[in-house]
RNA sequence: GGAGAAAUGGCCGAGUGGUCGAAGGCGCGCGCCUGGAAAGUGCGUAUACUCCAAAAGGGUAUCAAGGGUUCGAAUCCCUUUUUCUCCGCCA
């Protein structure tokens, strides 16, 4: 969410950056300044209604006080009379104000949430992925020939049974068996382990979300048919680790020096991906429930896109690591999500299928985040100012999964990467 | 799930109808004291919205959340949520 401030205050450079989304903001600009000018003219004479009440009240309070210590208390009670007659007038108009204002403030922020976040200079303008610009690549694309695509070799070492998680749930929730399911293991431990050296707080957060935190992260109202919803006790399944965990720092006025916050969390992520089918989504491409290892931080407006930096760099390490070709894209205006303000994915060859997969996607949010959430620190001036939050996955297992089996396959066999046979006991399948 | 008790500022904790945004303490900030520190001591220390060009200052709301009673509510009533104790169930 925008602030209030930057819409009022700048509307054409709102315009101007949002364009590069391919985003019209003029009329939603028009409308929230409009909005918001009621809300501030019923606010104040609410405000007023309610003060002149309080004067009354105190005077008569004050008088009734002093009647009845006198025992006059007939006086009194005339007295209550007397008010109560001066500000029914004021009390009626005052409820009717209230709830006024109470529709208007609830339409501005309709209309506020309906506003993107500004993309970054940085940000090539462009409609869909093809405008993408590349940052920059590494690894090495091995041949194709004799490859099998990963659902194939699943079957084959009997590793990811996709048939036996449509019998339990359906499609999109897979079981992993003997060393599939070790490598799972292995690689969430693989990342957590690499993201806690780097100096991020592991934490464990809860698998279900009340309302508030799907709001707090922007899931809803936007979202939520991508959301499981247990409706029973209007829980929300989540999709990623990032909602849980930037709800921790909800309605957080953070020192000096709990900054920077860096956390890392492991979750399974539920994801319903309704609509979508055919060969883009075959075996691991495209999952309902996934794992994966998130990172998150909290940084002051001035270090976050340093703090950005640093985490592109810590994911293409681990990327490295594993021996996998990728290659680095910043996000073009169009392509980018709704509340990013620069994002860059990142994308590992597949060799079988021949295509690039997504497999991390690292974003600084600025303020916008914060903003909902009211993240905020105290400055060097004392005053409470608004955070930046970063988020990024380190890393998605499904598709980092499918690239390992398709690249590393030998006629016999699949090479388990030598930084991760520590963690598998096993160097290959 | 049943019965009972409770929820107050960063923390502890007082406050059962009035001048209470809220005593006192701790913590924190700034000063004084000191050669320096501790102790002592003085002052300050919530958030949001809003008025004012800005500062100073003012207004409104907030004592878990939402409603109600009352001239007036942290205090009384109703609903919801959460926590604790006991019982039941249970990995």
């Amino acid at each position: 969410m925008l602030t209030l401030k930057l819409i009022e205050n700048k509307p054409e450079e709102v315009v101007a950056r949002l364009a590069v989304k391919g985003f019209d903001a003029a009329r939603l600009i028009d409308e929230i300044t409009m909005l918001n000018d009621k809300r501030k003219n019923i606010q104040a004479e609410l405000d007023g209604l309610l003060a002149e009440q309080n004067r009354m009240a105190k005077e008569a309070g004050v008088e009734i006080g002093r009647l009845k210590k006198e025992g006059r208390m007939d006086e009194a009670e005339s007295i209550k009379l007397q008010t109560a007659e001066k500000t029914n007038d004021l009390r009626e108009k005052s409820k009717g104000l209230e709830s006024e204002a109470k529709t208007s403030e609830q339409k501005l922020h309709e209309s506020l949430v309906l506003m993107p976040n500004l993309p970054h200079e940085s940000v090539p303008r462009g409609r869909t992925a093809e405008d993408n610009f590349m940052v920059r690549s590494g690894g090495i694309i091995p041949p194709k020939s004799g490859k099998l695509p990963h659902w194939d070799l699943a079957a084959r070492y009997d590793i990811i049974d996709f048939e036996l998680g449509n019998k339990l749930t359906g499609a999109g929730f897979p079981v992993y068996k003997g060393k599939g399911a070790k490598l799972q293991r292995a690689l969430v431990s693989f990342f957590l382990d690499h993201n806690i050296e780097a100096g991020y707080l592991e934490v464990q957060p809860p698998y279900m979300v009340n309302e508030d935190s799907a709001f707090g992260t922007g899931q809803l109202p936007d979202k939520e048919g991508q959301m499981y919803h247990a409706t029973a006790d209007n829980l929300y399944l989540i999709p990623t680790a990032e909602v849980p965990v930037t709800n921790i720092l909800r309605d957080c006025i953070l020192q000096n020096s709990d900054l920077p916050v860096k956390l890392t969390a492991y979750t399974p992520c539920f994801r319903r991906e309704a609509g979508s089918y055919g060969k883009d989504v075959r075996g691991l491409n495209r999952l309902h429930q996934f794992d994966k290892v998130e990172i998150v931080q909290v940084r002051k407006p001035e270090e976050s896109y340093q703090a950005l930096d640093e985490m592109v760099a810590h994911v293409e390490k681990l990327i490295n690591k594993l021996g996998l070709p990728y290659r680095i894209m910043r996000l073009c205006g169009g392509d980018m999500s709704f509340a990013s303000a620069l994002t860059y994915d990142f994308e590992v060859y597949s060799a079988a299928q021949e295509r690039w997969l997504e497999v991390s996607s690292v974003s600084n949010f600025e303020s916008f985040q914060a903003n909902r959430l009211k993240l905020r620190y105290r400055s060097e001036n004392k005053k409470t100012e608004l955070l930046h939050t970063l988020n990024g996955s380190s890393l998605a297992l499904p598709r980092i999964l499918a690239a390992l089996l398709e690249n590393n396959q030998t006629e016999n066999s699949i090479i388990i990467p030598e930084t991760l046979q520590t963690y598998t006991g096993f160097s290959s399948i």
